[in-house]
DNA sequence: AGAACTGAAAGTGTATACACTTTTTGGATT
DNA sequence: AATCCAAAAAGTGTATACACTTTCAGTTCT
């Protein structure tokens, strides 16, 4: 069993950086708004300007941070309707995938998930909370890897990297520990291959997710060096 | 009416070097395995490589294009096997969108439809084979706008633009036509509300699409000046 | 005091320079 | 003739330089 990397950029210089950065934008360190001058994160890493410009174009691709013509990048501050269609979206996707799912589900399958659910748990009752979020984001994303779509789980981990910035910014330790037990009784429904009934409980925690955002504005760091420590 | 430039990029310098290289490779006149040398690309467009660098790592996040460390771009060569994942991705996605269309359908939504399916016959008919690819593509990105759903439309102009090297490349006249056709019984389907029979036909427009895929392995162009001509 | 200007400071956009890697080429060897 | 090797050519990876734009502070004018 492997540690997975937050997406697997670190091989080159800038993926390095992508994952740096993206991690301290989804654990929060720098707030959305925050400015992210060149020369500053480029003296920070030790690198030129070069390497941190590739670096923010992939973010922007991401719609982890916004580039402005000229003024430069800032992490990005996504708006309410943003996000209530990046929900839209995951739900009819995958709702769509718990179907397909049902119908190739192998009893290897759901061991895999019972112990992605095991690891949540865990993660979860020792307040992980870097832990925990990313476990809970990757449920879905293991769904989909386990049914063999790598495209799918790729797009699916897109839109929760996308969503991340709300969702799990502000999703308090309850709402976590609900995001396990939800994840728990899908799991029995798929393996019991009740296809309505999994439907239904997917539906209905992605609703919880969403509902459970807090739209609280935050004001930006402007210390980038103490925020990527 | 504003004519839509293929990725609405052209703003930036380098946005005007991704559409058209963009254009290039899924009009075909670049070929999969093209190798696409940052020099030559940007003699070809009179400026410096760095531009060319920018524009080549934006084609390779759109899966245009495969990069391999110190050894250069190349136009990407999907397998069989990305192409049927990415096309059961777009049946799931498109399947929801259709359910979400119906509940949500007004008559200006069906008249905007129906004067897209237009703009294909007409495409058709006077054979322009780069618009007529481009048009039927966005039928299904149209559907998405017009539901209001930014992100879902995005997603789904990823989707086709990541196939279109296979479809696009491969569909023939007579499978162009056939498309257009499919299009025009689905909006007639949801005109009249009639969501199972729109599910039914959007479900074979697709699983037609990916049945005419042929996989031809042509051979790459080294001429990167003429196929830009 | 507050608004409008001006010049310096900071920052972005693009080009160029240079180190290092891969590919090619032209023998030399078997 | 085919293989192997080495040096040159071509190409990528990164840093730096410089022009142009935005931002901001200090100053002048009303």
């Amino acid at each position: 069993m492997d540690i997975q990397t937050p997406n697997a950029n670190s091989g080159s210089t800038t993926g390095f950086i992508v994952d740096a950065l993206t991690k301290a934008i989804v654990e929060h360190r720098l707030h959305p708004g925050t400015k992210l001058a060149e020369q500053k994160v480029a003296d920070h890493f030790g690198v030129s300007r070069t390497l941190v410009r590739q670096a923010l174009f992939q973010l922007s691709q991401n719609r982890l941070i916004r580039m402005e013509p000229a003024r430069g990048a800032f992490v990005a501050t996504p708006s309410v309707t943003e996000a209530k269609q990046v929900f839209a979206v995951r739900r009819m996707l995958e709702a769509e995938m718990t179907r397909a799912f049902i119908k190739g589900v192998t009893p290897a399958m759901i061991k895999s998930l019972k112990h992605h659910v095991a690891m949540e748990k865990s993660a979860v009752q020792r307040e992980d909370v870097s832990g925990r979020t990313e476990l809970l984001g990757d449920f879905h994303v293991r769904m989909a890897e386990l049914m063999g779509n790598d495209v799918l789980a790729q797009m699916l981990g897109d839109l929760i990297s996308r969503c991340s910035l709300i969702t799990l910014m502000y999703q308090s330790a309850t709402a976590a520990e609900h995001s396990n037990e939800e994840h728990a009784a899908i799991v029995q429904a798929l393996a019991t291959k009740n296809e309505a009934l999994a439907l239904k409980l997917m539906d209905e925690h992605l609703q919880h997710v969403e509902a459970n955002l807090t739209f609280d504005r935050k004001l930006p760091t402007n210390d980038i060096s103490m925020a990527l420590s």
